[in-house]
Order: C-alpha cells, then sequence, then structure tokens
DNA sequence: CCTGAATTGGACTTGACAGTCCAGTTTTGT
DNA sequence: ACAAAACTGGACTGTCAAGTCCAATTCAGG
C-alpha cells in the first residue's frame, strides 16, 4: 500500500528517535499545508507545530520542497489507503453508493481545507516540474484504485464487458476532484454531492 | 455582461489616463497570476510588466488584495464572455459539442495554466473568506450561463420537462474543473476530454 | 493660463523567511 | 567504556517583498 516512490536515502541511517523526530515534522507539516499551503506555511510554523528546530529541518530534508514533497506522499498514502477501503473490495453498486456517502461525509467535516492531492497539484504543478509529476503519479494511483474496483464489479456480472473501466475511473476522479473544488469555495458539500451523483449515474450506464 | 461588482469606488475620479494604467496594471497582474499564483507574484513583477511605479499600484488599489479581486473580475468576465459565446444561443446537442471542443482546444494551448478561476479559486478560498465569497459568485454565474443554455435547449424540445437544469449545470462545472485540474497535472488534455464526455452523456440522459 | 486635483517616480522602512553555521548532546556499535 | 555517528539548539545572514512617504509632474476646467 505505501508508496515505495521515496525510497532515495535522504539520510543514510535513521535511528528509532531520528525517525519518529521526521514523521514528526512531516505530520505537522501536512496539517499546516493542508490549513493554507504550500507556498504560506513557514518552516518556523513547522518547527514550533512540530516542536523541532532548524537544524531538525535541514538535518532531515535538504531543504523545503525535499519536505513539500514527503507531505505530497504522506497525504497521497493516506487518501489511497481510505479509498482502497472501500474500493479494495468493492462488487456492488451498493459498495459505490457507501464510498460516495463516506467520501461525502468526510468532505462535509473539513470542507473548508478541499482535497489534500488536489490543492496541492492546483498550487504546485505549475511551478515545480518535479512536484507536477509526483502529483500526477499521485492521481494515477487514486484512478488504478477506482478502476481495479470497477474491474472487480465487471468481473462479478454488474458492468458489461464492454465497459472501459479506465476512461470511466478517469471521469469519475475528474468529477469528484471538480466536486470538492466547488464544494470548498461555495463552503457547501451540494457540488460535491451533484457532481459524484453523475459520476455514479455514468457508472450505472455500462452496468449489465 | 460585465460585472456591476467592482462598483465601490477605490478613488472618485478617474481620467482617461488614470483608466488606462489602471487596466494595464490589471491586465499585467492577470497574466502573472495566471502563468504562477497570487501568493507568488510580487508588485515589483507587476510594476515591470506593466510599465509602472510602486506608487501607482497604491494609487489605484489599497492594497494587494484589493489588485488580486480585480484580477479575479476581470477572469470572471472573461470567461463568462467566452462560454457565453457558446452557451448563450444553445439549443441543439449540437451546441453542447462545438462548446466542448472550442474548451479543449482553448485548454490544450494553455495545458500548464489551468483554469484561472479554479486556480484562484483553490488558492484564495481557504484564506480569505472575503476572495472566497467572491469566487464562489464567480462560479454562481458561470452555472448559471451553463444552465440558461440548457433551459433553452429544453425550451426548444430537446431536454425532458422534468430535467434539473440547475442541477445538471452544476454537475456540468464541477467536470469541467475536475478535467481542467487533472489534465494541467498531466500536461495532457486526455482528462478533460474524459470529463467533458461523461457530462455530455450526463446532458443526453434528460434529452426528451 | 492658472490652480487644484489627478497622476507619477522612486527611495526608504519594516518585517518575514529560507537557508547557514557551529557548538553541544545523545545514541550506537564494538 | 568510548569513539564515531546520529541528533539537536538556536543565533545569524542575506534576500526579497509589502507598504509608506513626499516631492515632482501632468491634466482638466473655469
Amino acid at each position: 500500500m505505501p508508496l515505495a516512490r521515496n525510497a532515495k536515502p535522504e539520510k543514510r541511517v535513521l535511528t528509532a528517535r531520528g525517525l519518529a523526530t521526521r514523521q514528526r515534522i512531516v505530520a505537522a507539516a501536512a496539517d499546516l499545508i493542508y490549513a493554507a499551503s504550500a507556498e504560506r506555511v513557514s518552516l518556523d510554523e513547522i518547527m514550533e507545530a512540530s516542536g523541532t528546530s532548524k537544524s531538525q529541518l535541514y538535518h532531515y530534508f535538504s531543504d523545503k520542497d525535499a519536505l513539500v514533497r514527503a507531505v505530497i506522499d504522506i497525504q497521497t498514502d493516506r487518501i489511497l489507503q481510505a479509498n482502497s477501503k472501500f474500493l479494495g473490495p468493492l462488487d456492488s453498486f451498493e459498495g459505490l453508493r457507501a464510498w460516495r456517502d463516506a467520501l461525502i461525509q468526510a468532505n462535509r467535516l473539513g470542507v473548508s481545507g478541499g482535497c489534500p492531492i488536489g490543492s496541492l497539484a492546483s498550487e504546485l504543478s505549475s511551478q515545480s516540474e518535479d512536484a507536477r509529476r509526483t502529483l500526477d503519479q499521485s492521481f494515477l494511483s487514486w484512478t488504478a484504485v477506482i478502476e481495479s474496483g470497477l474491474s472487480r464489479m465487471k468481473a462479478r456480472g454488474h458492468l458489461r464487458p464492454s465497459a472501459d473501466t479506465k476512461t470511466i475511473a478517469l471521469a469519475v476522479l475528474a468529477a469528484i476532484q471538480g466536486g470538492i473544488l466547488l464544494s470548498k469555495t461555495a463552503s457547501n458539500s451540494q457540488p460535491l454531492e451533484v457532481a459524484f451523483d453523475m459520476a455514479l449515474a455514468h457508472i450505472a450506464q455500462h452496468a449489465a
């Protein structure tokens, strides 16, 4: 489940304490960045929130960009995990509705923040080619998770064999992202609900 | 067509020269912000791009936020105008496809930038309640333009009377926004195409 | 043509922020 | 136990950005 992406050793060895500090930094940075944006969060704020010092930040990350990359990774993992919980065992339209309800519920609680990945994609992908590629991978993984759920439904005979699950999954993710953006801007979960329902209806059009 | 929103006089009187300078500033700021983000564009860059000085910026705008608000307004006007060209006279599914093609074509040319309104919404709506409301209005206006096109199609008998044009319009806009975001991140227009096609199929489901 | 308002130039202030440096402390392997 | 390596503290630097200030110039209308 975890992405094997950040395999490049930022530092050779990490003791248990060092690893804990690193994780504390990334977690604090992820929360702060989710509440604002990568640009608007300063290292000083991350230091304070994580109870660390400048030298610790630069001990574990070569610069702020590297820390932001780690934040992208952790947010991607979180989202894939949350979605896999519903899409992994998916095999019915009922399961799709459960997924829908959970995602909308989660969004209702933190409407103001939007989607962690979506927000980072909007902010960073026109700024750093490196970040853009990483975030593209995140979306691809997310699409793959959706697609595997749809494939399972197809295997179970709930979708026609002709259904292009890959394309459908991409359209579904687009609807979700757009819905979240509009809901965040409207401070209202209706746009996401409406968009998600359209996506589910689109899937239903390929029902066997 | 132009939004009557910014009616609050930032300065009492404006001579022709003053108005021209003001517009030059907003246009330059809009371009720079579209290429990067409001946060990352400095007033110095806007000065240089528009051939103005600090005192001119603060003569026409109380602060950077006010300038950004003017940028939101102009970008909203541009988008509404471009979309109205297709949606105003809309009365057939052919017209919808023409709109689709135009929007996708426009996006292909500037994939890296995404949607000017969408990007600003993602950046600003969690940062300034004022900006959030303004951008919400922008999306509402955009939805209204789409909805009026759908209403016309309904009046012409192309859509069933039971079709909820308002909800459909909202879902369509969500698909567009999500599609643009994914396309920008992927540097590839396919996600937008796929999302837009889903939206058109959704409309077609309500065909008479 | 002349007077007050509109407009412009650009130096200056203040603060914030990323990144550096080095000295000190703790942990790990042997 | 004891070196080497991992880890930590925090002062310091350089840069850049928003916003201020005041004096100079141009313009419109009587």
